[in-house]
DNA sequence: GTAGCTGCAAACAATTTGCACACCG
DNA sequence: CGGTGTGCAAATTGTTTGCAGCTAC
């Protein structure tokens, strides 16, 4: 086989490490406490005065993503939203097995969590309708103590 | 008070009833076994030799929404898929209280299913984390029998 | 008669892509 | 060097909107 990887650094562990993916990465871990679409991230990029280009943005949201280095959540507008998912320390971007999400309506924070009995009973009614190679999505919106009511 | 809407007799009771919005509700009911999207209906619609605009099926379709009368779902590529909901025959378009769908990823076939469970686990994590005026979405994406490995 | 539809085309917003150039390794 | 990453602008795609004319009520 060819060689191994070296021990990485950052993110970006087995691709090409360029200024704009290092920045994307870094503003990436500082938000990684909310989702935020690509275009707020090309506009936090220009505000720290890191412009990168918007393209680059996607495409480098949409390599990360296939890696499973970033959660994905279709906001119910039909808007992409991305954050930093599993470990995001470490030598390697660790995707965690399977999560779901609860998101702020109003001010993106998320929390993550897990539910057992959701997987079960998704895989069980699929099954039972004759569905196989499934996936599914389960997110929550709400509105976070610090927001309820108003923003 | 004004009179009291005369008994209805489709879809679009306290509206104004017109070819092109009766040809969506037509297609839309038999069409409703499966979600499609705003464009494959506005498809249909003129494979039916009854076309109508791309705009007013989108207005139709959202003024339905509006009074919960189409299940709206967003499919993970961002599109938007519509689909007859609850009691589609009777006076008035009574919405189901809440469910879920298990939807064909070929053939856009569609099951309805409901998880009591889900619901409550969705309730309680929410809560648990400070959550508010919650919304979820839970879709569950596959092939049905029909279309298991090949189109 | 009038307000709510409709059509069509232009406007919009999010995302993708083509292509020439830059730069990591 | 060689090929991957980047920028910019043009192209796509899904959806909304402005406006003149039509029509259900």
């Amino acid at each position: 086989m060819t060689a191994e990887h070296p021990p990485g650094t950052s993110l970006a562990a087995r691709h090409r490490v360029t200024r704009q993916g290092a920045a994307i990465d870094a503003t990436l871990i500082d938000l990684a406490d909310a989702f935020h679409t690509a275009q707020s991230i090309h506009g936090e990029l220009r505000r720290r005065s890191q412009p990168v280009g918007l393209a680059t943005v996607y495409r480098h949201l949409r390599k990360l993503a296939a890696v499973e280095a970033l959660d994905v959540v279709i906001q119910p507008d039909g808007e992409a939203a991305y954050r930093l998912c599993g470990t995001t320390s470490g030598t390697e971007a660790t995707a965690k097995p399977h999560h779901h999400h609860l998101v702020c309506r109003i001010c993106g924070s998320t929390v993550e969590v897990d539910g057992p009995e959701v997987e079960v009973w998704a895989r069980r009614v699929a099954r039972k309708a004759g569905f196989s190679n499934l996936t599914h999505t389960v997110e929550i919106f709400g509105e976070c103590e610090r927001h309820a009511g108003r923003p």
